[in-house]
DNA sequence: CATCATAATATGCATTATAGATATAAGTGA
DNA sequence: TCACTTATATCTATAATGCATATTATGATG
């Protein structure tokens, strides 16, 4: 491709060329559930700006590359994973939110599930599974907090808090009409462990015989046939999501 | 600010400039209501690349401009119209979309009433409000085709059809749950012109009863006190939408 | 082996939301 | 004053939902 130079007086400049260019990134906001939690992965930054603060997984996207690659690439290089749930969120482009110089990053979400968070936390140093405190309730919007190990907040790089914001707000959203709860469960998984996810995300409880109705009459689920084992109560039956169409 | 300089092999660059960086646009669906149809303004487009095709409003994010302004330059630069309820849709970054550079878009919509379009449409030339014809149902999503004035499909530049394509999907499923359908009327405006504009939209007929219930229990109206005048019948309550809060 | 504790599962009922049909009211124009 | 048309109000049937209660399957206990 092309190594350009923005200069502004080269004759016989297209348009394309004329003004100077943001760099664009993709930030990922990587979420999972843990202890009737939501957790998002984050990561200490090592270098200025915002050194020693905590920032989502980036990078930079490459010239070869679509947006929702440069994403799978994030996940697969700075946050050791795959095969996750992933997603657009929206895009970001303060001019000032990077004091270094103009950047614009496109958001995405991802969705794990918390077994396959880990091997890169225990690999990576400056990574965390940050627990989100969400201090407003339905699809309001509003701030949220990343919390450590210690539970006090983590100070956020960059514009990153609203982009957290904007995350829940979207994952809580979208919960009800898409598949997209199960993307936090393993392959099977019981309507009681379904539940503990909604309830999570949205951070109040459900009404059981409800949810389980609701649930199976929107046929996402197959049984399995199988079901817990060593529960010394009634064991739950275990469901599978059902293979998309197309 | 910055010149900035691409090239592979300057010592000490810092990692914004490692990588040649995209072009960043932002695009622009404005859309509308005329005559029980969604319509969207679109520009023919007179040089290379698809010279004679028809495109979104557009043009590329200064480096000293948000997205949320670029938007609303376009707006008032391309369309010439101001004032319009606008929002960000989504970002479109495939390689090759542009097949001159790698350019990024950020796209927004727009909506305005139609009687907002009317000088636009007549100073410039290029412009025309286009019919949208969407053969699918809810909120399930799929292609768009925009009819000129003759009924036949305008061909598009880039992939402004999956823009559209988005962007109706988009509004469809905002429409019930927010105040995005006040946009396309007048500040005065009676029930039954708010359901013909959520009957265009939604593409198909909705009950009477139960559409005026749901307005007014929503809380959004006020009555205005006033009456339509001339209509040889009973004339209808003329609302507005009371002020928001905050 | 009978009993108990526990949580899964199933069932019934009250409440609410919604769609659809129908009736009534309020203007215009003859 | 009357006929006409559409706005507005009312009513009923159906569906969705919340909540309470009953039943069932397992492991633990004696």
């Amino acid at each position: 491709m092309h190594i350009m130079m923005n200069r502004q007086n080269e004759p016989k400049m297209s348009e394309l060329d004329r003004y100077p260019k943001p760099a664009v990134t993709v930030d990922l906001v990587l979420m999972s559930v843990q202890d009737a939690r939501l957790t998002v992965l984050l990561q200490r930054r090592a270098t200025e700006p915002f050194a020693g603060r905590w920032a989502l997984p980036g990078g930079f996207v490459r010239v070869e590359e679509s947006l929702d690659a440069a994403a799978e690439r994030v996940l697969a290089e700075k946050a050791r994973m795959q095969g996750a749930w992933i997603e657009q969120l929206y895009s970001f482009g303060a001019p000032h939110r990077d004091p270094r110089d103009r950047v614009i990053t496109v958001a995405y979400f991802a969705l794990l599930p918390r077994a396959r968070f880990e091997a890169a936390l225990t690999d990576a140093g400056d990574l965390t599974l940050a627990t989100l405190e969400v201090s407003w309730e339905g699809e309001t919007g509003g701030p949220v907090a990343a919390l450590g190990p210690d539970g006090a907040a983590l100070p956020l790089a960059f514009d990153h808090g609203d982009i957290l914001s904007l995350a829940v707000k979207r994952l809580r959203g979208k919960l009800d009409y898409t598949e997209i709860g199960f993307a936090l469960l393993p392959d099977r998984f019981t309507l009681r462990e379904l539940q503990d996810v909604h309830e999570a995300i949205l951070g109040r409880p459900l009404n059981k015989p409800a949810f389980r109705r609701r649930m199976l009459e929107r046929g996402w689920l197959e049984s399995t046939g199988e079901r817990e084992t060593g529960t010394g109560f009634r064991p739950a039956e275990l469901y599978r999501l059902k293979p998309r169409k197309g």
